[in-house]
DNA sequence: CGCTTATTATAAGCATGCTTATTAAATATG
DNA sequence: CATATTTAATAAGCATGCTTATAATAAGCG
């Protein structure tokens, strides 16, 4: 096999290994309600509230407008707020609702789960290893959106 | 940072470069007119022809009834062709034509280049191990869908 | 053979992403 | 100040995946 080939197997392999890992996450959160386009607002929320709705979509690597849908179904459960700006009224501030923490506690455990069953056997240089693999393939396409 | 932290970095690392590998090539394949569902199929097809769609589908990775949407698509653009089975008359055994093959040359082309920007910088011996750890992810998380 | 079950493809309808166009508000510019 | 441009959010409509239901055919079994 020689390095061309490599690098075949290898887009293989992350592709499949990464969807993998949505799916076993999807899995788990569907059996508490929770579908992949809500548990991802909401865990993005968990790591900083009060955004706008254009920072939070570019944070989660979606469009504005998708975000919008989702946000409408998640304040109407009342899992979310939308807060004007009041020094920009154009815009809105997004914060999570008390309502949300339960979810949110299910989500933490799910990644954990999900997690300690992908890096199963791995040794803790290993994980190094790899994550360390992955973000020199990430720096070397995003870089040059060319 | 301890085994914890990095094990859920690794998780956003595979998420994240996995997602920027096929945006890559999306990018790429777009400028020719290829969606991704498109050039999806064609990629399984010209490993191997005569398929069933059931079989197309599970090599593809997607629901049986997506991809008859595709198939219906490029069938009427002449690029694949549905042919029946003669033994089992339920099915379709589906095939590349002539048509499809200028595409095929520009798919692989575009792999390839793809391919060669995201290793860029890799030694072989690092291609060869971030494929061994994916592929012991990947392991991980298929055997068990418990 | 005749009935039941499994398999193959499709249809209908939903979820969720996108592109493009629109509205309201802020900002820049003459 | 008035107009033009930019920005934030949304609306409309398309692409593509899914789940669930249906039709045709094959296969198993009495």
């Amino acid at each position: 096999m020689n390095a061309k080939d490599h690098s075949a197997t290898m887009s293989f392999e992350l592709h499949s290994s990464a969807r993998l890992l949505r799916r076993n996450f999807d899995r788990r959160a569907k059996e508490h309600g929770l579908s992949r386009s809500r548990w991802q607002v909401l865990w993005h929320l968990a790591q900083e509230e009060g955004m706008k709705q254009a920072e939070l979509a570019e944070r989660m690597d979606v469009a504005p407008i998708s975000l919008t849908r989702q946000l409408d179904n998640l304040e109407q459960e009342g899992l979310v707020e939308r807060q004007r700006d009041e020094q920009d009224r154009r815009c809105f501030r997004i914060y999570l609702t008390e309502a949300a923490q339960p979810a949110l506690a299910v989500l933490r455990e799910l990644a954990q789960e999900t997690r300690e069953q992908a890096m199963h056997g791995l040794s803790e240089q290993e994980v190094n290893q790899l994550q360390y693999l992955l973000s020199r393939v990430r720096q070397n396409l995003s870089c040059e959106e060319k």
